[in-house]
DNA sequence: TTGGACTATAAGTATATACATAAAAACCTG
DNA sequence: CAGGTTTTTATGTATATACTTATAGTCCAA
């Protein structure tokens, strides 16, 4: 059982990746250590480590110190999707992109959004809706806040030269943020603004962004109709 | 510019991330190589290699031998998400699982299924179509086709028991898959299964999985009203 | 001026070694 | 035997060193 010919941690991951597809090894049985497989290998145990490392980041495999490898027994699968600045998923699609700025104005957020970003009753926030069209056509409006206390500067800005995003993207750093996926019916709004019919259903996208604990912008993204994301594992 | 206090590849990244969010390194900079680094960290190369490897692949840093490291330029952020059981969903939720068949039978695929499956034309699949609940109300169904030739023994097994989902999980390995997340608007059928209106907008995620060039199987999950998916950067 | 060969460079990887850390397992001790 | 302490062990990490590989940049010749 000494193979010897895994000199890459590529080839070690691929070795073991086989192992688990074929059942080899089952979900919920301990594999050898790190150690044995390195002899059966013929390779350090930093190759080993490197790649068993990577399996378990994707969560193929459970990781315990003293307990050992085991291959994962709930089949989570962690898929990373990518998140484009819509202008260039337009553009990357050979379309023209366009953005006009529907409304600006200082506004009291509605409580939701007041709670979802974290700040204090009756402080009034930069309240943005945009359209963003794809070769003219209404491709999705951005329902936005801005807590300008966050970002200072934001109110000098001309948004309608550079999207809010873009601006924000260019300017502020962040740390972290949240996104939910859902679908929502088109109403007479969302019909009007995106030229579909009411109705429908529309794919939407809530992503809020922070920086040291402020929460810099919500910001409720709603597609046209047919609008789709992709990803694969 | 001999810190000298980063000694453990966290504290690496972290400092790295650190100084691109307050912007003393900018989007297209080209920053020090880890030979550099590593002196003014105090570390080995080893460590800061290990340090701006993960940085890279949530996007954030573009690397290239001989070119070397710099900030990235456009800012196409990496969100990774599970992808669970939805049972495991549902239980996650202290909520109680049950799931029901709805149909079971062997047919000729629609075009658009036969074309994303690569089947060849006149091959009769395995069509399924469940329904799962969460505390006995409608949470998902899914449309599933399956290629029989992929999956020995599926007619043999009692979906009825374990979903097909987890039955495959459990019992074909698979490769790969892709997934599209979109939404819909309800129709009859749909308004009926979930217990909706008709004209609601429902979240929809199609999958396929493949396994040694062969598609295994391509559901159509679509959720009830309310539905979110969420993830964080 | 183009295009191919060469070179220098920065990231990528492999390895032996050593030590750190979490946690299961064994061992007390009252 | 309960409850706490120690030991053991597998993974996690750091380091020096050496070599590999991709490729930007340079040089040279047609």
């Amino acid at each position: 059982m000494s193979g010897g010919e895994f000199k890459s941690w590529q080839s070690v991951q691929a070795e073991v990746l086989r192992r688990i597809n074929a059942r080899e090894w089952k979900p919920g049985d301990f594999i050898p250590n790190e150690a044995e497989l390195s002899v059966e290998f013929g390779c350090a145990r930093a190759t080993v480590n490197r790649a068993l490392r990577g399996l378990a980041e994707s969560g193929l495999l459970d990781r315990r110190r003293k307990a050992g490898t085991r291959v994962a027994l709930n089949p989570v699968r962690k898929a990373t999707l990518d998140i484009p600045v819509i202008r260039y998923e337009i553009e990357g699609k050979g379309q023209t992109y366009r953005h006009t700025v529907l409304t600006q104005e200082r506004a009291m957020p509605p409580s939701g959004i007041q709670a979802r970003m974290q700040v204090e009753q009756g402080i009034r926030l930069v309240h943005l809706v945009t359209l963003h069209l794809a070769d003219g056509k209404p491709y999705v409006f951005g329902d936005r806040w801005i807590n300008p206390e966050a970002v200072p500067g934001i109110e000098a800005a001309d948004l309608a030269v550079k999207s809010a995003n873009e601006w924000l993207v260019a300017n502020v750093p962040f740390e972290g943020g949240d996104f939910s996926f859902s679908a929502m019916t088109a109403g007479k709004r969302e019909a009007e603004i995106l030229a579909c019919k009411e109705g429908e259903g529309l794919f939407v996208i809530d992503r809020s962004t922070w920086n040291k604990g402020l929460v810099i912008t919500s910001v409720r993204l709603t597609f046209a109709p047919g609008y789709q994301m992709h990803t694969k594992i």
